[in-house]
RNA sequence: CGCGGGGUGGAGCAGCCUGGUAGCUCGUCAGGCUCAUAACCUGAAGGCCGCGGGUUCAAAUCCCGCCCCCGCAA
């Protein structure tokens, strides 16, 4: 089939492959080079990469609204549009052009987690399971009635980072399925519970900051979630000439066991090879692999061999 | 010119400002102690102090250039 790609982010890079290898790509529309990285170096975004590497056309349209975007589009004359990760709203004139249909991919089991983090929103709830939906566009965000869903069981110590690559992973498939059934004329629109429909806010800094008064269990889902970005953080108080400064944290042991109340929350109750032990709302979390700012990440034993941490010393609030 | 921190035995750090014997915590190896241990004691090995140049009687330390890592920002 004849079929543009539009995505920016990662993530659709196993579908975008899938489609170089085994349909009509006419092109890929990718979100603006940005400024990236330590240098501020104008960065192309990875969908364009792979597109350039593999002499696909680029078109990347300031919006997406812009007349002249739309009528290169069109120009294409697709059948199906495939949108994954694009980092816009797209206007109706777009939704309208392929002659078949124009399907999003999404990263959740709809219409749980609509928007810009559903991958990262669905391990933080603690969900057992999620997956790749697809679905018809309209012009709401992540609204569309649903053509097909994956799941994807979400694994023990999931971090969003793997959960992040094994959704990317299968996402090839349930694209293949629903290009098969639209070809067939047999692809169903299914319409979302808008009662039952979450949304997934755009993630932050702050979204990564660690509630000590929350329980063991929720401070270890966050940390997984925001692995490895923007990565769950608290504070290493000031101390001496030192000012207090950022700690990112990669994973946690959670231990139940600790007696409720036994320690303000927050407070280290054992530094140790074994890692920071720090008091929760509700049990206590044993930190297993942090960073400093300005250092690498390193296992938490590691850490304190250079940075000793006195048990007492209360974590977060800069 | 976006802002900032850093590169020192295998690991994590101090020392640099105010040049002059390479330090701390841990690991490793050998021995000891213990019913036993991630415990404790004794001893040992292991470092072109990121790379290149300069200043100096003398550079981890001061000056210039380069490479790499990281935080902020995206």
């Amino acid at each position: 089939m004849r079929i543009v790609f539009i995505g920016s982010g990662e993530i659709g890079i196993p579908a975008l492959q899938w489609l170089q290898r085994e349909q009509e790509l006419l092109a890929v529309v990718a979100q603006p080079d940005k400024p990236a990285g330590r240098k501020m170096t104008l960065t192309p975004p990875p969908t364009k990469a792979f597109a350039l590497d593999h002499g696909i056309p680029v078109l990347q349209p300031r919006r997406m609204r812009d007349p002249q975007a739309i009528a290169e589009l069109s120009a294409l004359k697709p059948e199906v549009i495939v949108v994954m990760a694009y980092g816009q709203i797209l206007p109706k004139a777009v939704l309208e052009i392929p002659t078949l249909a124009c399907l999003n991919l999404h990263a959740s089991l709809l219409p749980k987690y609509r928007g810009a983090a559903p991958i990262q929103a669905a391990l933080e709830a603690g969900e057992r399971e999620t997956g790749i939906a697809v679905m018809w566009m309209d012009e709401g965000l992540d609204t569309g009635d649903v053509l097909l869903m994956q799941s994807l069981p979400i694994r023990r110590r999931e971090t969003g980072g793997s959960l992040h690559d094994r959704l990317a992973l299968i996402s090839p498939a349930a694209l293949e399925k629903a290009l098969a059934q639209l070809a067939a004329g047999t692809a169903p629109r299914i319409p979302q519970d808008n009662a039952a429909a979450t949304y997934a806010a755009k993630l932050s800094r702050e979204s990564g900051v660690i509630n000590w008064l929350a329980s063991c269990g929720a401070i270890d889902r966050r940390v997984r979630a925001m692995n490895p970005w923007p990565a769950a953080s608290t504070s290493i108080p000031a101390s001496g000439d030192q000012p207090a400064r950022k700690l990112k944290v990669f994973s946690v042991i959670q231990e139940r066991r600790h007696a409720e109340g036994a320690s303000e929350p927050g407070v280290v109750l054992r530094a140790d090879r074994r890692g920071l032990l720090v008091a929760a709302g509700e049990g206590a979390v044993l930190l297993r692999e942090v960073q400093l700012e300005g250092k690498r990440r390193m296992a938490a034993g590691d850490f304190l061999l250079g940075h000793p941490v006195v048990p007492g010393t209360k974590l977060g609030g800069l």
